[in-house]
RNA sequence: GUCCCCGUAGCUCAGUUGGAUAGAGCGGCGGUUUCCUAAACCGCAGGUCACAGGUUCGAAUCCUGUCGGGGACGCCA
C-alpha cells in the first residue's frame, strides 16, 4: 500500500465532497487501510477521527464523502474508480492497471539490472528519514576463549539486519562487535596456561608472539575449566589470577602510554599470552562469520593506523565493515575509565559503598552500578560507560544500540542513567534492543536456558554445518542437475542451509524466546528461508524461459520491460502488486523499531502469494503462447524478484539462482 | 521477597499501535505433478484471544486485580 498511499490521499483530497470536509492529504492518508475482506474494495478509509474532529457520527461522514462527485482531470491517470461507505468506513476500488503501473516503475526505477551480482545496489524502500545521522550499533559481542554457540547467532543477525535496514533508511551505522575480551577471567586462564603449560609462560618471558603454539579455543576452554575447578580447592589460586591480570592491565596501560619497557618482562609475557588467545579466538570467529557472509575489520588494542581507514573512505568504510572493539580497548583509551570515576565524584553522584564506589541509578534498594571495586578495578559498567562515552565522540553519535539479550534490561537501563547522571542527555536517545533467550528442551520435558540435555550448548558452526548437510541431501534428491555441478551445489547448499537457520531466527519477533529443535530448525517446508530463496530463484527461471522464448518468437530481448499492467487481469496479480506496494512500510517500520521480522512476516506474504499465482496460472503459463500477456507477466515477476532479493539481502542472507 | 517480560488454534507465531466476520506456517485428514523448480499449490478440521472486573460508540490491543510461565536482582561480563 505504501507507495500507492501518498498518491491516493493527494488525489482524494482533490474530490469535492473531501474539499468541503477540510481534508488534507497528510490526514486523509493517515486513516487510509486495507479491507479485511476483498470484495469491500481495494482500500478503506475509516472515518473515526474525521468524526471526532467534526462532532458527528462516522457512519454519516463515510456517506457524505462517498456520495461526492469525482475531481476534475487534471491529466494524470486517475488511481481510483469508486467509492462505497460501509458503515464508518469508504470503501474504495482502485483502477488496478494505473496503480500497478506506479508500483511496478517505483521497483524499476530503484533496482537497475536483473543480475544477482545488481542485487546489492537494489534499494526498493530507501529512506531518508537518517539522512546525515550516525548510529552506533553493538552487536554479536561474544567473549574470547570461548566458541560461538547458537544463541550468538541472535545478536549477530538481528543486529546485522539492523544495520542493513538502518542504512536503506540513509543512516550511517558503525558496527562494533563489543569482544568480551576483558576482565579477571583472564587472570585465571594466564595463570592455567602458566600452570599446566608451563613452556607457554617460558616463550611469552622469551618474547614469542605465539606462545601458546597451535591451541585451538577448546583447550583454552578446558584449562580456564580446570583452573576454575582446582581454584575450589586451593583459594591461593584466586589471588593467582588477580596477580596475573593486574600484571596484564598495567601493562597495556604502560603501552597506550608509550612506557612499555617501565612495565617489566611479566606484564609483556602475560600480554602476549592473553593477545595470542585473543588472536586464536578471533580466527575461530571470523570462520563462522564468514559462514553468515559477515566480518568484522580488528582495532588493535594499541593501534596506529584507525585514523588511516578513517579518514580514508569513511562512508563506504562503514557501509562495507563492522569494527571488532575489544572491551580491552577502552579501559585505557583516552583515560575515559578514570575520567567517567573522576565526574562522578566531582558531581557527588556516586558514593562509597561496602568499599566499592557505586552509583545508585534506581534508588537505594535497587542494585547500583559499580564504578570501582573494593579491589580497586573498574567493573564492567564502567567499562560499558567509557565505551559510550567513547563512542559518542569517536563516531559522532547520537543514537547508541546495543543488541543485547533481554536478561541485561536492568544493566542497560541503569547504565543509560548513570549516563545522564553524569551530564550527557543524549544517552536517552540509546536503546537496548533485547532479545528473547535460547531455551533447551531439558530431561523433565520443560524447556530452559543455556544447554542441552547433554549439558553442553550447542556450536554454531556445528549447527551451520548441519543445516547445510541436510540441504545437500535434498539437492542430490531433487535437482539432480544441480547435483552434476558439485561447485556451484556446494555454493547453494551453503546459501540454502545457512539461510535456513538466519531466516528461522529473523521471522518471528526478536523479544520472542527461541525454543531450540533440530527438527524445526530442519524443515525446509512451510515459512522458511529455503522457501523465499525458492520463490527467488523460481522468478529467475521464469525470466529466462522468456528470454528463450522471445528469442523464438522474435518477441525483442527485454520486451517484457514495455509490459503493460493492462494485461494483468487476474485477482492474485492484483493483490501480489498489492503486497509489493507494502514493502517499502514494512522497512520502515522494521528499521525504527529495530525488528527484522517485519521485514521477514512481509516478504513471507509476497512469497506465498507468488507461489500461489505461479500454481495458479500453470494452465496459460506466465511465459504462454499470447506475447502482450506474456510481457507483462514477466515484469511483475521480475518485480517480484527484486522485491524478494532486496528484502534477503536486508535480511543478511546470500542469493543464488537456481536451487 | 522486589522489579521486568510474556500468556492468541495441538505446536510455533502474526494481528498495521483502539476499528469491519481474529489470520499464517507446522502437525493431522483429503486432493493436485505429460506443463516455466511439488523445498510447491488447493480444500477440510482446529479459537471463551489465560481468568475476572473496568475505561467507550467499539478491546486480543488501554487500566486494575488474580492465576500460570520465564528473566533479573553489588563487586562475573
Amino acid at each position: 500500500m505504501d507507495i500507492l498511499r501518498a498518491p491516493i490521499a493527494q488525489e482524494l483530497a482533490r474530490w469535492p465532497s473531501f474539499r468541503q470536509a477540510g481534508l488534507t492529504a497528510a490526514e486523509i492518508q493517515a486513516q487510509l487501510v486495507r479491507p479485511p475482506k476483498r470484495d469491500m474494495g481495494d482500500v478503506a478509509l475509516g472515518c473515526f477521527v474525521f468524526a471526532k474532529a467534526a462532532g458527528v457520527k462516522p457512519n454519516e461522514v463515510a456517506a457524505k464523502l462517498a456520495a461526492g462527485d469525482v475531481p476534475p482531470d487534471n491529466g494524470a491517470p486517475r488511481l481510483i474508480e469508486g467509492a462505497t461507505a460501509a458503515g464508518p468506513y469508504v470503501n474504495f476500488k482502485l483502477n488496478r492497471a494505473a496503480c500497478m503501473a506506479l508500483v511496478l516503475g517505483a521497483i524499476e526505477r530503484s533496482c537497475p539490472g536483473e543480475n544477482i551480482e545488481d542485487a546489492p545496489q537494489w534499494n526498493f524502500g530507501a529512506g531518508e528519514e537518517g539522512k546525515g545521522k550516525t548510529l552506533v550499533l553493538d552487536f554479536s559481542s561474544p567473549n574470547i576463549a570461548k566458541p560461538l554457540a547458537v544463541h550468538h547467532l541472535r545478536s549477530t543477525m538481528i543486529g546485522y539486519a539492523i544495520k542493513k535496514m538502518r542504512e536503506s533508511q540513509g543512516w550511517r551505522v558503525v558496527g562494533i562487535n563489543h569482544l568480551g575480551d576483558w576482565g579477571t577471567g583472564f587472570g585465571k586462564l594466564i595463570a592455567g596456561l602458566k600452570k599446566y603449560f608451563p613452556e607457554v609462560g617460558q616463550r611469552a618471558l622469551a618474547g614469542d608472539a605465539r606462545p601458546l603454539g597451535d591451541m585451538t579455543v577448546q583447550v583454552l576452554i578446558e584449562t580456564y575449566q580446570r583452573f576454575n575447578q582446582e581454584l575450589k580447592q586451593h583459594e591461593d589460586l584466586e589471588d593467582a589470577g588477580k596477580r596475573e591480570f593486574a600484571l596484564l592491565e598495567r601493562h597495556i596501560e604502560a603501552l597506550m602510554a608509550d612506557r612499555a619497557h617501565e612495565a617489566g618482562p611479566e606484564g609483556k609475557a602475560n600480554f602476549l599470552i592473553w593477545e595470542h588467545a585473543r588472536n586464536i579466538s578471533l580466527a575461530e570467529f571470523e570462520r563462522v562469520y564468514a559462514h553468515l557472509g559477515i566480518s568484522f575489520h580488528l582495532w588493535p588494542v594499541v593501534d596506529l593506523h584507525r585514523k588511516r581507514v578513517l579518514t580514508e573512505e569513511p562512508e563506504r568504510f562503514f557501509r562495507e565493515n563492522a569494527l571488532y572493539i575489544g572491551e580491552s580497548y577502552y579501559v585505557t583509551a583516552e583515560d575515559l575509565c578514570r575520567r567517567i570515576i573522576a565526574d562522578a565524584l566531582e558531581l557527588k553522584v556516586a558514593e562509597e559503598s561496602e568499599g566499592a564506589m557505586v552509583i545508585y541509578t534506581h534508588g537505594k534498594d535497587k542494585p547500583p552500578i559499580i564504578l570501582v571495586k573494593n579491589d580497586g578495578a573498574t567493573a564492567y559498567h564502567t567499562r560499558d560507560m567509557a565505551a559510550a562515552l567513547y563512542r559518542h565522540r569517536h563516531f559522532n553519535s547520537e543514537t547508541l544500540v546495543y543488541v543485547v539479550g533481554g536478561e541485561q534490561r536492568l544493566h542497560f537501563q541503569q547504565l543509560f542513567k548513570g549516563l545522564e547522571l553524569l551530564g550527557h542527555a543524549w544517552a536517552g536517545q540509546c536503546a537496548h534492543v533485547d532479545f528473547g533467550l535460547l531455551l533447551f528442551k531439558q530431561p523433565d520435558g520443560k524447556w530452559a536456558k543455556a544447554s542441552t540435555r547433554a549439558g553442553r550448548v550447542v556450536m554454531l558452526e556445528d549447527l551451520l554445518d548441519e543445516a547445510v548437510e541436510a540441504v545437500r541431501g535434498i539437492i542430490r534428491e531433487k535437482n539432480q542437475d544441480l547435483a552434476r555441478d558439485a561447485q556451484q551445489a556446494e555454493r547453494v547448499a551453503h546459501a540454502v542451509g545457512v539461510g535456513a537457520v538466519v531466516f528461522n531466527d529473523l521471522k518471528s519477533g526478536r523479544r520472542n524466546d527461541i525454543k531450540f529443535d533440530w527438527d524445526e530448525i530442519l524443515n525446509f517446508t512451510g515459512e522458511t528461508g529455503p522457501y523465499m530463496l525458492m520463490q527467488f530463484v523460481r522468478m529467475g527461471s521464469v525470466t529466462e524461459k522468456f528470454h528463450e522464448a522471445a528469442r523464438l518468437k522474435d518477441w525483442g530481448a527485454h520486451a517484457w520491460k514495455q509490459g503493460d499492467c493492462a494485461q494483468l487481469k487476474r485477482d492474485d496479480e492484483w493483490e501480489l502488486v498489492l503486497l509489493l506496494a507494502n514493502f517499502p512500510e514494512a522497512l520502515r517500520r522494521a528499521s525504527a523499531d529495530y525488528e527484522p521480522s517485519i521485514v521477514a512476516k512481509a516478504l513471507i506474504e509476497v512469497a506465498a502469494q507468488t507461489s500461489s499465482w505461479w500454481t495458479n496460472t500453470k494452465d496459460t503459463r506466465i511465459v504462454g503462447e499470447d506475447a502482450e500477456l506474456s510481457k507483462a507477466r514477466v515484469r511483475l515477476v521480475n518485480a517480484v524478484r527484486k522485491v524478494l532479493g532486496r528484502g534477503l539481502l536486508l535480511l543478511g542472507m546470500t542469493l543464488v539462482e537456481r536451487m
